[in-house]
DNA sequence: ACTACACTACACCGTGCAGTGTAGTTTCTG
DNA sequence: CAGAAACTACACTGCACGGTGTAGTGTAGT
């Protein structure tokens, strides 16, 4: 038995397409409620053609995981440097951490979905990926340890203050509107979040 | 004639073994791979019982969400009177959100489990009961509302105070640990969360 | 042109499960 | 005791879906 096939030209294509409506239908039905079937059309792929890439549908969620994780990381390193690169005064701190939140919730494999297809993964999957899956948490992490040290936050714990942040952020919008979010509804929330955020890390004077 | 039955009222002791049968697998199984059988059979009771009672798998769902809902709200009510109840002092705030925290994290229809039964039900529920699906965040917020009133706190917005004092305690926990909550566990995480907490919304001296 | 392979279309199987119909048994009540 | 209501046991239907097998088509490389 072949067990890897020669890719094609265009095979990753196929195959980010699976992934693709895969994440869009799993996410938006349920694993359950998503046939392989629909997985299929909405790529425009045959059925058999997801069975010879993922071997079953429980394998396919997995591989959705995998890939949502590390677009999800990349996002999110990107849009750290991006907002928070080069921030060293306290007045620019809020600013560039909402407009971090607001990336990030509002993206359309944001925080949600990623939490969503975790909880879908969620017994169902033995833990391959399972180790990285607080990449996300963890690269924030790292940042704000970094604007620890440059004297604009106290942070003694850094994991915990990402935890702290994250929760009053993409949890909090997350908990109100469980799926349809907006960014005009998410914004005056994440701010909220980001204002509660400084005033408990906040450097004091 | 193809009537629609009456459905039965009487016997409440097994409604609520329905009840609380169909939760345990809804919660730990997931809806779609829990069948009406297993319900039945972990109510001691006859699937026909099951469906005289609720008539369809969706309504039991929405019976559990309500149910679950009630009892939840009533708990923490209860809860929050006898943690937070007689606190007048700044110094005893942080024991008795933490108490209370820890009680409302660790119980067996605690937040993590109401939480999991929302996501169960959003999208397959018309929305009935639904309006009253942020009940447990308003009971907080009055409560919140008072120990402001009693100047402990600072909270202009008591709703939004509370949905950031959920998010740091309750969030945060679920977000580590997804499903297997241990109080071991989760105790540090809620001190630190409450602390946090204090730090955003403590009254200034 | 030949071969190898990715891919499709389609038929097919087995199964698990929602929901129903019903006959028979227990239990409550007047 | 009589009769109704609650309940069980069980058989049964219909369907959706996971997964497979296969014959045939398009396409790339030699």
């Amino acid at each position: 038995m072949p067990t890897t096939k020669t890719l094609r030209t265009g095979s990753a294509q196929k195959r980010d397409a699976i992934l693709d409506a895969a994440r869009r239908l799993f996410i938006g039905d349920g694993f359950d409620r998503t046939s392989v079937d629909a997985v299929a059309a909405g790529a425009g792929v045959s059925k058999r053609t997801v069975y010879d890439y993922f071997g079953d549908k429980v394998t396919l969620l997995a591989a959705v995981v995998e890939s949502a994780g590390k677009t999800l990381v990349a996002t999110i390193d990107r849009t750290l440097t991006e907002t928070l690169g080069g921030v060293t005064e306290a007045e620019r701190l809020e600013d560039a951490l909402v407009a971090f939140a607001e990336q990030i919730a509002t993206q359309t494999l944001g925080s949600a979905e990623y939490a969503t297809l975790l909880r879908l993964a969620h017994g169902l999957i033995s833990l391959e990926g399972e180790i990285l899956a607080d990449e996300p948490e963890e690269a924030v992490a790292q940042r704000l340890a970094e604007l620890a040290d440059a004297g604009l936050l106290t942070a003694p714990d850094p994991r915990l203050a990402a935890d702290h942040l994250i929760a009053l952020t993409f949890s909090v919008v997350g908990n109100r509107y469980h799926s349809d979010v907006t960014p005009e509804k998410a914004r005056p929330l994440l701010v909220a979040g980001v204002q509660a955020f400084l005033r408990a890390y906040r450097r004091e004077a």
